[in-house]
DNA sequence: GGCGCATATGCGTCAAACCGCATATTTATC
DNA sequence: GATAAATATGCGGTTTGACGCATATGCGCC
């Protein structure tokens, strides 16, 4: 839990994970491009999310694939859709 | 949204506004005795949960009461009831 | 007005987090 | 095997956050 709060306030890691949490998979340099984060800072950002089981990752040629962690607990998996889901609403608003 | 997630990212914010979260009122004394926290460390974090708008505070006679925000986004209320009841989980696991 | 209890806050310190830069590692291609 | 692309990581600097201690403020009571 603790892990996750940590993960959760960094709003560059929140964007990703939203990116993240559409069931798909996405290269680094993909998330690098569409948050307009720098390599090494969008590396870290990754390890902090896979380090606290919110992501998972593979191998695939050069390339490293991220995806939303399937067997993440259920009350831990409504915390972050909670979170996402607020996000998304408080920029329509904006929007 | 940023402000609420630095506030859940700390364990004894989370606590005080597990135990705030009750509906009733509490004020700093009883706080820090039930989180065992010093009265300054109790009084910031009481500051940090009001300045992100998850806590209302009044002042009565020589002592204040905090009590949850009634009027608190629905949304983001969800985020907070989510935390909670993670962290509910958790403890029963390890009790 | 003085005293005591509850709470807030200024200040200095210490630890943790974030970042950029440079470099290492892995893999594909030639 | 050399080169290039994608990713990870060691390092140093800067910022942010938490804390304790001391002190200020608000309030009731005498």
């Amino acid at each position: 839990m603790q892990e996750i709060l940590t993960a959760l306030s960094d709003p560059t890691r929140r964007a990703a994970l939203a990116l993240v949490w559409d069931g798909g998979e996405h290269c680094v340099c993909e998330l690098m491009a569409r948050l307009g984060a720098s390599q090494s800072r969008m590396s870290r950002h990754m390890k902090v999310l896979r380090e606290a089981d919110l992501v998972l990752d593979r191998r695939d040629a050069q390339w490293v694939r991220y995806r939303r962690n399937p067997h993440l607990a259920p009350e831990l998996a409504s915390v972050i859709d909670a979170v996402l889901a607020a996000e998304t609403k408080s920029e329509r608003k904006v929007a």
